[in-house]
DNA sequence: TTGAAAGCGCTAACAG
DNA sequence: CTGTTAGCGCTTTCAA
């Protein structure tokens, strides 16, 4: 916790722990001034100091044990070293493969420029008090936006006030930096419509509020009409981004009697749960329905059939995102402030290039 | 970033902002001193103000858009509202689906009650620089750890000297508060055994290492010798998380000829991985090889066929976690410092109670 | 009930 | 090249 008790030790829970060591005291050690302390510890350039010295402070605070006072030095300082990122509702997390491999990469390329990574998440889809406390509060010296949404009013004055942000997704804004993947829902349609399915059934991973969501599916329907395929209302169901919500929404097209030859879903996650209920309806994959999913998770090898899917680099997309904010943060140029990934299409047995469906 | 620029305005990237509004500057316009304007927005209690100061407060303070600096806070009181969360290795979170569980619900949780969440991913199975920048620079009031090991010795320090800390896991510590689930290797070993399994295969989930994974392994064993079947290395292998891990372990399995007729999966991600090599070698599920995994991630119902599991509570793991950890930090009492969940065998149909596979 | 004042521990001008 | 010193913006004791 950190009450300060009366003979100014510390309290932890119950028990009191002695004072820390001090920039001070650790300066007093070692015969110096604390400026010179500071100094040494930051490595401050443009300052040469005799390496005697140096050597003295450094085994000084080892002695001591000391490690600066993280509030203290921000204060100080005006510079946090940490970065937020906002996601959407802890629960795309709990689901969603293709988000925990972002924040992984994240973690790690933060990590490695010294900046210390803290995570809020946002329920709705926008919410005002993550951005204030955050970043009106000094908080933080940079931002990663998830999905971050079009009308997002609070995002959006960040960005013109030039905040450092980077965002996994758009909000329209000239000056935005972002790192996206390029859509690659046409060769998805080209792959299906050449192999002869004229009626392909669509479950977005998402609420029609998410734009990443919508746009996958305003690309399906137009690739549709450029094949002069019917495009129908009753071909598209709205999952939720988890397994379970694949799952209903094929029921719902089944049970529906929709006729369809091809299932091209919003994620992978979400086609892992249709499959199984075309599997439990004993529809077999791909004979009978095709199946295409969205992101490539590490699981997508590895169901039965294998997915056909969509190779998108999750890892590459966070370690980029995270390379692009430092850089903003401590004001290097962005050669490239706008950063669209490509992906692939990676063919597996669940939409092989084998034979046309029966429907 | 952060800098202070010569007339105080703060730079970010390259734009000079204005300075930020301080406590100051709302106690004037209220006409009230700084103190009692940090009165009125801690919600100090013990101090009765008149409500018409109160509002005059709350009224200045939103119209400056006032939001206290972090980190002038933090020093001043020496509590940081913020909690660590310790991982080993990212690549963790990138490849299991348990972990982002159990993430999401601790996010929730210090959400709810006011606490920053600050990650930290260590390399390695120990890593002292984590503890020490967290801990000793004062950045978090409390820490989690994820899969602790044992012979962790600044984790073990930690909780010699009292600080706050809850693991998810165990490192033998009188001392040491954790939420765990109970182990149920037990009625996954007696559900194979009784449906007639002789030699029943075991990978891993982690190397050994890990004390967790080296556990499992150790209780199947135990069973199986409580049996009397045979205990042997070759029925063996380690996985490391991934599905991937899973599949090649299987298929190192099967390239041995070692017979079984069942497998014991240390996690479902790895046994989803070696149910695509068992596919891929022809062989059926459950009929020729039964199979058993261990978490119940989201998707284990949703494969071919439906996994047979242990059911274990991430959400409710990371949630008591979370709230012990709160009440610990908050010096309340811990009616339970070693918390362990009930874990619950779920039967599908990849090892169903309806036939005795053949060989 | 409210205000004055003393730090919290560090950084960074500025002076020596 | 090193030390002195003045804050950073807030909390909190103490006195009025």
């Amino acid at each position: 916790m950190g009450f300060l008790s009366p003979d100014r030790g510390i309290i932890w829970g119950t028990q009191v722990k002695p004072k820390r060591p001090t920039s001070y005291q650790v300066a007093e050690l070692a015969g110096v001034s604390r400026t010179t302390v500071s100094f040494v510890l930051n490595n401050v350039d443009g300052i040469n100091l005799p390496s005697s010295t140096r050597q003295r402070v450094l085994d000084a605070a080892k002695e001591l044990g000391y490690v600066p006072d993280a509030a203290a030095r921000k204060l100080a300082s005006g510079r946090t070293q940490t970065i937020g990122l906002l996601l959407h509702g802890a629960f795309q997390l709990e689901i969603d493969a293709y988000i925990p491999q972002v924040l992984s990469s994240l973690f790690t390329v933060s990590q490695k420029h010294g900046f210390q990574v803290i995570v809020e998440t946002v329920t709705g889809l926008r919410q005002t008090r993550a951005y204030r406390d955050l970043v009106r509060g000094k908080q933080i010296d940079g931002l990663v936006v998830f999905y971050p949404n079009e009308d997002d009013e609070e995002l959006i004055d960040l960005i013109d006030e030039g905040f450092p942000a980077v965002l996994l997704g758009s909000v329209g804004h000239p000056n935005e930096h972002y790192v996206v993947q390029r859509s690659s829902i046409r060769p998805v349609m080209q792959h299906l419509i050449g192999l002869g399915h004229e009626r392909i059934a669509h479950i977005t991973f998402a609420p029609e509020e998410l734009s990443t969501s919508s746009r996958r599916l305003a690309s399906y329907r137009r690739y549709l009409q450029e094949a002069n395929l019917e495009v129908s209302d009753e071909l598209v169901r709205f999952g939720e981004y988890s397994a379970e919500s694949g799952y209903y929404a094929m029921n719902s097209l089944l049970r529906d009697k929709v006729k369809f030859s091809a299932l091209f879903a919003g994620n992978d996650t979400i086609a892992l749960g249709a499959m199984a209920a075309l599997h439990e309806a004993g529809l077999s994959i791909p004979e009978e329905v095709a199946v295409v999913g969205y992101d490539d998770i590490p699981n997508a090898r590895f169901s039965t059939p294998p997915l056909t899917t969509v190779r998108t680099p999750p890892l590459e997309q966070g370690r980029l995102a995270g390379e692009m904010l430092i850089d903003l943060i401590t004001g290097k140029s962005i050669p490239e402030p706008k950063i669209r990934l490509d992906t692939k299409l990676i063919i597996r047995n669940s939409c092989g290039g084998k034979r046309v469906p029966s429907s």
